[in-house]
DNA sequence: AGTAGATATTGACAACTATCGATATTCTAA
DNA sequence: TTAGAATATCGATAGTTGTCAATATCTACT
């Protein structure tokens, strides 16, 4: 455990303190990491930098799949895992969907990194 | 591509504008992706949480291994990926090895979610 | 109704990852 | 130098994920 009395980085032969608790809990743990698994693909990172930069606020998943470069399957996939995570929002307007970024969400999980 | 003339939400027969290029360059959004991946774990968000959290600053390899609940390897496993993401920094003294916390990483992580 | 276009779902496959037991490496102390 | 302890690496395995082709679903228009 600890090793203790490390003064001036000396290495002590006692090692090994008593097991405090872990400050984020296993539940919140899980969901704060899926929040990230979200974040750690290039393509939905890609996707998410479109969204949140559009002028209008909005855009047509249309517009995605050919700047992007992967198929129409593909690119949905990756637009449902950002939705499903909160970190874009959508609505159907016709035969189009719409999708926009959640700041709040995003400021929400960077404040988590302190 | 961008449906035009979306006046009041309406849906309009005009689909899919010019594809504008992506605010998020690929090499940028493979760094990105990699911190986020190395985030993306439960197991790792506790370790950083106890690192994080650690009154001195430094937390000792030997006293994570108990609250985390995982094997000695499993844990050296993730506490290597989070020194190689940047996320912790860590010094070896003797035959034990601390970590502690890399702020300015965390802090230049969560700007990039604005 | 019937067609055409936009998006979602399914199924399959390759690549990656978390995990552990066993083992190797590194360091201290006797 | 030998023993013991802390950490890292290796090898194997089960589970997850990104990708695409094929297909289904939904919507608007004729």
């Amino acid at each position: 455990m600890t090793p203790k009395n490390q003064k001036a980085k000396a290495v002590s032969k006692v090692c090994c303190g008593t097991a405090r608790d872990i400050p984020l809990s296993e539940r919140d743990a899980d969901e704060l990491a899926a929040v990230f698994t979200a974040l750690s693909d290039p393509v939905r990172l890609r996707l998410l930098s479109i969204i949140s930069s559009a002028p209008e606020g909005e855009v047509c998943a249309c517009d995605l799949v050919t700047p992007i470069g992967k198929s129409q399957p593909t690119v949905s996939h990756h637009l449902k895992i950002l939705f499903e995570a909160g970190l874009v929002d959508r609505e159907k307007r016709g035969v189009w969907v719409w999708y926009r970024a959640v700041p709040e969400r995003m400021s929400a999980v960077a404040s988590r990194l302190r």
